[in-house]
DNA sequence: GCCGTTTTCGGCCCGACTGTTTTCAGTCG
C-alpha cells in the first residue's frame, strides 16, 4: 500500500501530538515534528527514496524514525503508532485544537476528569468542573469555552493567501497612520509567500508602542481580542483570521523582521549558527557572552554578521537555503520584472468577462510584451468552449486586435492559444490540424479527477506526447481548501514532460496554485520548463500573478526555466520545434 | 528523537502574554 509524503507527515505529526500529551520530553516530540515538516516538503516520493535505501539521507531521519518509515512503507501500518492511538484517544487529541489548551492541560483534564472529547470538554466547562484543576481558574475555564465556540464557527484552519493579502495591505495602511510609527510590514507566512496563511503577523517600528497597539485593537471587524500587552497584541477578525502585532524600536527593525518572518525551522537553524559563534539571537538582535548587544536595522546586516547572504523570505524553510547562503550559492529567484507575458487567460469567447482587446490592454498596463488567449475547447460546454469553427473566427478578431495595437505604435502581441480539454478517456478535444494552427496550445484536465492513478496519469501522458501541445495547465486540478487534485504519478509525468519538452504551468489563481511548490521544485530538478500564468477571466485577474510568483520563488525557480520570461521570438521558436 | 570543525554523550532557540501565583507554568509563535 502506497503512502504519500503527506500521509506520512500527518502520522508523525499525530505521533508528536500524542507523545506530548503523554508528557514525553520535548526534544523527542520536536524530532517527530521536524520529520513531519521535512517529509511534507520533500520534493520526491519518500517511497522512492526508501526503495533506493537512502532514507537516512533525509534530514531528521535517525535510526528510530528510519525503522518507523520502513515499517509503514512495508506493511502500511506501524505497531508503535497503533499502540499510541490506543493509549491516547482521538477525542483527547482533538482538544489540542482549542485555543489556550496545550498538552499539559489536556493531559490534566483527561486524566483527572476523564474528559475524552470536545463535547465532554464543553460540558465540563459549563458545569464549572475545569476551574480548580492545577493552574486553572475561572478565567481559564471561560477562555476554553470561548475557544470551543470559535472552533465551531471557524470554517478552516488556514486561509488562502489570496484572501489574506488584501486584508494585510489595508491593515498596513491603517497602522502606518498611528502616531510615532516609522515602518509597518507584514511578516510571517504571508511574507514568505505560502499558499495558505495560519495567522497574519505585523511588525511596527515605532517610538510610541501604546499608540499603535491601541489603534490596532480598535479596528473594525474584530471579533475578539486574544491578547493585549505593551508591545504585543493579538486579535481575531470576524472572518476567523488571527492577526498579531509586535511593536519594536526602529533600531532593531532588521532583527525583528528576521525573527517574525520565520519560519520556525529556519530561525532555529539561524540561532544555532549564532550559538556556534558564541552569540545569542532574539528579535532584538545578537547578544555576546559578555552581554554586549548588537542591533541590526536591516536583515542584510544581521545575516552578514552571521556569515550569510541575505535570504529571500520565500526560501526560509530550512530546505537548504542556510547552506546556500553560507556558500554564496543562493539562486537568483524569478521576479515580477522577469515576466514578459501571461500565457493563460480567458475572454468572452468562452467564460471570460472581457473581450480580447480589453485583456490585451490589461497585459500592456502590466508592461508585458505578449499575452496568450486560452479559451476553453468545445467539450467544456458549461464554459462555452470553442468549436474548431469558433477557434478560426476568434483568430480573425485576434488578428484585428494586433493590427489595432500596432497602429497605435505598441510593441505588443496577442497570441492565440486554447485551453484544450483532456477528456476523461484521454482524448484531446480538438483535432491535431486545428491545434497546429495555434501559436501555443495548453491542455488541461477538468473532469474525472477521481480516476485511479494509472488511468489519470495515462490521460496526462497522452497530452504530453501530443506534438502540438506545449503546456500542461494547472496539472493537479486541486482547489485549495475545496478539493484534492488528481492522484497523478508525478515522477512519471515530470520525466515525460522533460522528455517531450512540455512546459508545466504554475497557475497563479490563489485558489489553485498548481503546480504547488514541492511539485514545481521537483519538476525543475528533472529538467522541465514552467509557465507562470494567471488563468485570468477579466483584466484585474492578471494582477494575481504575484501568487504564482511566490510559488515559483518558494520552489527555487530561476528566470530561464520559465518560458514566459523569454522574448517572443524565442517563445514562438520553442513552440514550433515540437518534440 | 537527532546530531557532531569544541561533543558518539550531552546537548537541543527564544521571548511575550496570561492567569494563577507569591516566583512561575503553560501556551503560543
Amino acid at each position: 500500500m502506497a503512502l504519500s509524503n503527506q500521509q506520512l507527515a500527518a502520522i508523525f505529526s499525530d505521533i508528536a501530538d500524542r507523545l506530548e500529551i503523554q508528557g514525553e520530553v520535548v526534544f523527542k516530540t520536536r524530532s517527530y515534528r521536524v520529520i513531519s515538516e521535512n517529509l511534507a516538503a520533500l520534493p520526491r516520493p519518500v517511497e522512492d527514496i526508501w526503495r533506493e535505501g537512502k532514507l537516512n539521507e533525509v534530514p531528521g531521519v535517525g535510526k528510530a524514525i528510519h525503522d518507523k518509515i520502513d515499517e509503514l512503507l512495508r506493511t502500511g501500518k506501524l505497531e508503535f503508532y497503533e499502540r499510541l492511538r490506543a493509549e491516547v484517544p482521538d477525542g483527547v487529541v482533538d482538544m489540542l485544537r482549542v485555543s489556550g489548551l496545550g498538552p499539559k492541560r489536556v493531559k490534566e483534564i483527561w486524566s483527572t476528569l476523564g474528559v475524552m472529547s470536545l463535547s465532554e470538554l464543553e460540558a465540563a466547562g459549563k458545569a464549572g468542573r475545569l476551574r480548580g484543576l492545577p493552574k486553572m481558574g475561572e478565567k481559564t475555564e471561560l477562555k476554553i469555552l470561548a475557544g470551543i465556540e470559535s472552533l465551531k464557527r471557524r470554517a478552516t484552519g488556514r486561509m488562502r493567501a489570496g484572501d489574506v493579502l488584501p486584508i494585510a495591505l489595508q491593515m498596513r495602511e491603517v497602522l502606518r497612520a498611528a502616531p510615532g510609527v516609522l515602518r509597518v510590514e507584514y511578516a510571517g507566512s504571508l511574507r514568505r509567500g505560502r499558499e495558505t496563511i495560519g495567522d497574519l503577523d505585523f511588525v511596527a517600528a515605532t517610538t510610541d508602542p501604546a499608540a499603535v497597539m491601541s489603534l490596532f485593537r480598535s479596528q473594525p471587524h474584530i471579533e475578539e481580542i486574544l491578547g493585549a500587552g505593551e508591545t504585543k497584541s493579538s486579535v481575531r477578525l470576524q472572518n476567523g483570521l488571527q492577526v498579531d502585532l509586535r511593536a519594536i524600536d526602529p533600531s532593531v527593525w532588521g532583527a525583528a523582521m528576521q525573527y517574525f518572518t520565520g519560519s520556525q525551522a529556519h530561525n532555529i537553524r539561524v540561532r544555532e549558527i549564532a550559538q556556534k559563534q558564541k552569540l545569542s539571537l532574539n528579535e532584538y538582535g545578537l547578544t555576546a557572552e559578555d552581554s554586549t548587544k548588537l542591533t541590526f536595522d536591516t536583515e542584510e546586516a544581521l545575516y552578514a554578521r552571521l556569515g550569510m547572504a541575505w535570504i529571500p523570505p520565500e526560501l526560509r524553510e530550512d530546505r537548504g537555503e542556510i547552506e546556500a547562503a553560507q556558500s554564496g550559492s543562493l539562486p537568483r529567484l524569478i521576479t515580477r520584472a522577469d515576466l514578459r507575458g501571461d500565457l493563460q487567460m480567458h475572454s468572452t469567447w468562452s467564460d471570460g468577462a472581457a473581450d480580447v482587446l480589453t485583456m490585451a490592454r490589461g497585459g500592456i498596463a502590466l508592461g508585458y510584451e505578449y499575452i496568450l488567449i486560452t479559451d476553453h475547447s468545445q467539450s467544456l460546454g458549461i464554459a462555452n468552449g470553442l468549436t474548431p469553427e469558433r477557434v478560426r473566427a476568434q483568430r480573425k478578431e485576434i488578428d484585428a486586435v494586433n493590427r489595432q495595437l500596432a497602429g497605435e505604435g505598441l510593441v505588443f502581441r496577442v497570441l492565440q492559444g486554447v485551453e484544450v480539454e483532456i477528456k476523461s478517456d484521454g482524448a484531446i478535444d480538438l483535432p491535431d490540424d486545428m491545434l497546429a494552427e495555434l501559436d501555443l496550445v495548453q491542455a488541461s484536465v477538468h473532469t474525472s479527477l477521481a480516476q485511479p492513478r494509472e488511468r489519470i496519469t495515462e490521460r496526462a501522458l497522452n497530452a504530453i506526447r501530443n506534438p502540438h501541445i506545449d503546456i500542461l495547465g494547472h496539472p493537479s486540478g486541486r482547489l485549495i481548501n475545496e478539493r484534492e487534485g488528481g492522484d497523478f504519478d508525478w515522477e512519471a509525468l515530470f520525466h515525460a514532460a522533460a522528455e517531450h519538452d512540455v512546459a508545466l504551468e504554475i497557475n497563479a489563481d490563489p485558489a489553485r496554485l498548481d503546480l504547488n511548490e514541492t511539485h514545481a521544485r521537483r519538476a525543475v530538478e528533472l529538467g522541465c520548463h514552467l509557465t507562470i500564468s494567471t488563468d485570468a477571466h477579466h483584466p484585474g485577474g492578471l494582477n494575481q500573478i504575484v501568487y504564482g510568483l511566490s510559488v515559483a520563488r518558494r520552489a527555487w525557480v530561476t528566470p530561464e526555466t520559465v518560458i514566459n520570461t523569454w522574448p517572443l521570438d524565442k517563445l514562438l521558436a520553442w513552440a514550433a520545434s515540437e518534440v
